[in-house]
DNA sequence: AACAGCTACAACCGCAGACTT
DNA sequence: CAAGTCTGCGGTTGTAGCTGT
């Protein structure tokens, strides 16, 4: 009989073998998902609960989509994002295959990464309006978006006037100021759902630029 | 070709809440 | 009701692969 410790030395970490891949793939396959320590010992992983847990969720379960996030889902996250934080299993509970560690990845690498440098957010602090210039949208040259729409906001009291007006010239998205800002978070939020929605379904815009309006809000928060 | 820096992602850790004894 | 255990979540880290020099 082995002792406590013991167990604890025979557990193993770090990146999965084949072999333990199809291990718990087919007992999973066979017995379902139950209790991750018993499984992880049924099994005969020398893993703990939670390492296989994770693993199923994250990369073995079959209902996981594999490849670049769409569009669309990557809009829906920053949407979702700014209405729940860091809530990253509720965001993934709408993006159907994807998982809340993808979601959380995704954000971290290719969103919070590209915040604008603190001398770009001096200049936005200076300014606090549109029209503002975006790069590297991909809206095709030469379109024009208009939108005059009232954003719909599933969690907040009320729906403030927000309305985007946008036109594309030489791939820059340019947002012209038709947007009436407050200094209220919430009215910052408007704006940048507006915004979002004016790219419209198979456009994106840009991280910056979104990331650049979230500046803005705290901005407005901190002038408060 | 070799190296450094960057990016994306898998996996671990700590914590909190739920559940069980 | 308290203590112990399990589960799930969010933050963080390690590293493989890619890219630029």
């Amino acid at each position: 009989m082995s002792t406590l410790i013991e167990e604890e030395i025979e557990v193993r970490k770090g990146p999965w073998t084949t072999e333990e891949d199809t291990l718990l793939t087919r007992y999973i396959g066979r017995h379902g998902v139950g209790p991750w320590n018993m499984l992880a010992k049924c099994a005969g992983l020398k893993r703990s609960g939670k390492s296989c847990r994770l693993r199923w969720l994250n990369y073995l379960n079959p209902d996981i989509k594999r490849g670049n996030l769409t569009l669309q889902e990557q809009q829906l996250i920053l949407q979702l994002h700014s209405l729940w934080g860091n809530r990253w299993s509720k965001i993934a509970e709408h993006l159907p295959g994807r998982t809340d560690n993808e979601i959380k990845n995704y954000w971290r690498t290719r969103v919070q990464n590209k915040q604008p440098s603190s001398s770009s957010l001096k200049e936005m602090s200076s300014q606090f309006s549109v029209p503002c210039q975006l790069p590297e949208c991909i809206v095709p040259s030469g379109s024009v978006i208009n939108i005059s729409q009232q954003i719909e906001f599933p969690q907040h009291e009320t729906s403030p006037n927000a309305y985007a007006h946008t036109c594309v010239d030489n791939n820059n998205l340019v947002l012209n100021g038709s947007y009436n800002i407050g200094r209220s978070g919430q009215d910052m939020e408007a704006f940048r759902l507006a915004s979002m929605s004016a790219v419209g379904e198979g456009c994106w815009i840009c991280n910056e630029m979104t990331d650049s309006l979230w500046q803005c809000r705290e901005l407005g928060e901190m002038g408060n």
